[in-house]
DNA sequence: TAGATTGTTAATCGATTAACAATC
DNA sequence: TAGATTGTTAATCGATTAACAATC
């Protein structure tokens, strides 16, 4: 099986959703002016273990030199291209109160293969004003962008009450990927992929952390010896 | 062992991070007025299965009636007191670009037990500015924040070149959580826990799952084969 | 060649799932 | 009691890790 089919099918999901963290390691490495790169080290500048970082790298194909190492930009260049970010994707951002306005405002997006080509809003009051140099489009405008604009990807940052509006209707104009920064799950077909991003989650995660380093001070005695 | 045992040392990593999103469903069902659930109603609202909900519940005790479900405030409550969410933590916010603003000004923290006590940037020119009702604070003021507010959580909104050295300092000055919302990744020693928040990884994960979709509508016959 | 490091194998570990005994 | 649903067990599945043969 070649390594572009091993790429399209089975790529575990474990290791496509580190695939980022090396890809932004490698950036890293490349803008210092470093050519090369061993498992290891990158390993290390991605946080991972190297026997991770190889066996996920193995799912691609095999771009290194024993011996040797990787070279950084084709390493860079053959993570993309199995991500898929050879080509430019379409993000359209709905919902702008504050978070919306940041995300619409934020760089990154560019710099990383995506391209904001629509920020909308329900609200009539809002549609028509300017937000990052985009005008705020109104929700009907979903089915011409997905049309005429190739629109591939939706970014909801609505309240948590509208998310799950916003995503049937993104779902409805044909869009097949949602990043969910509402705190709510959302209910979709089978073949949508909903990523969720959840701060009020993350901080809850670590909360619980705190917590415990503080409990594990005061164990008694019976629990010590469990 | 007792459930309170249980609960301090081992819940796996995986059960934890669906804790709050269980916390979330049940939140929702509480405002629509219901007061009971069962595994398989709980879980449909929290996009899991029933079998994988009741197993994480298990970790925190037997909170459930057999043949009749379990009551919704006595769960949220349980899950939040296995969270750490009976206190409120004290959380510091720094960078304040367009996303450290947009965090300062989300009224989510408040409402799911976090309380943003500071919030802080390392520009002068911003120092003293209005956010969100807080006035921008320098770095230097680190220290008497863990020590007179007992901050505990630092959220860096920074770019990335200035967020391992925004994550020295928060270490240096006690802070044991931090949520990183910075595309790179933090060196922090082991008694440090980080998570990390980023819409370019999420987006990238997306444009991994569109590309394949669009693979898909042309396998070769060799590789439908296989 | 000698030294280094990849790519892969096999073993281990942890998480998920299905099924059902316990029990309200 | 009969019906329903939990909490737990055991089997399965997938991910991680260590070790090393392949090879530059």
């Amino acid at each position: 099986m070649s390594a572009d089919v091993a790429a399209r099918r089975g790529i575990p999901d474990a290791s496509v959703a580190r695939l980022p963290v090396y890809l932004q390691a490698l950036t890293s490495l490349a803008e210092r002016g470093i050519t090369n790169v061993s498992s290891e080290e990158l390993a290390a500048a991605a946080g991972v273990s190297s026997a991770k970082l190889r066996k996920d790298l193995s799912h691609l194909g095999s771009y290194g030199v024993r011996g040797v190492g990787y070279e950084v930009d084709r390493l860079a260049f053959e993570i993309s291209t199995a991500l898929g970010l050879t080509q430019d994707w379409p993000v359209a951002i709905i919902g702008m109160g504050n978070l919306g306005r940041a995300l619409a405002a934020y760089s990154g997006f560019a710099t990383r293969g995506f391209n904001v080509v629509a920020v909308l809003d329900h609200d009539e009051s809002i549609v028509g004003t300017v937000v990052a140099d985009h005008a705020v489009r109104p929700m009907s405008d979903l089915d011409t962008l997905v049309r005429e604009d190739k629109l591939a990807i939706g970014v909801i940052a609505t309240p948590a009450d509208s998310a799950q509006d916003v995503a049937d209707r993104l779902v409805a104009a044909g869009v097949r990927s949602i990043l969910n920064f509402a705190p709510c799950v959302l209910d979709v077909p089978d073949d949508v992929v909903v990523r969720k991003v959840d701060m009020s989650t993350e901080l809850q995660i670590l909360a619980f952390h705190e917590q415990r380093r503080s409990g594990e001070l005061d164990l008694t005695d019976e629990e010590v010896a469990l």
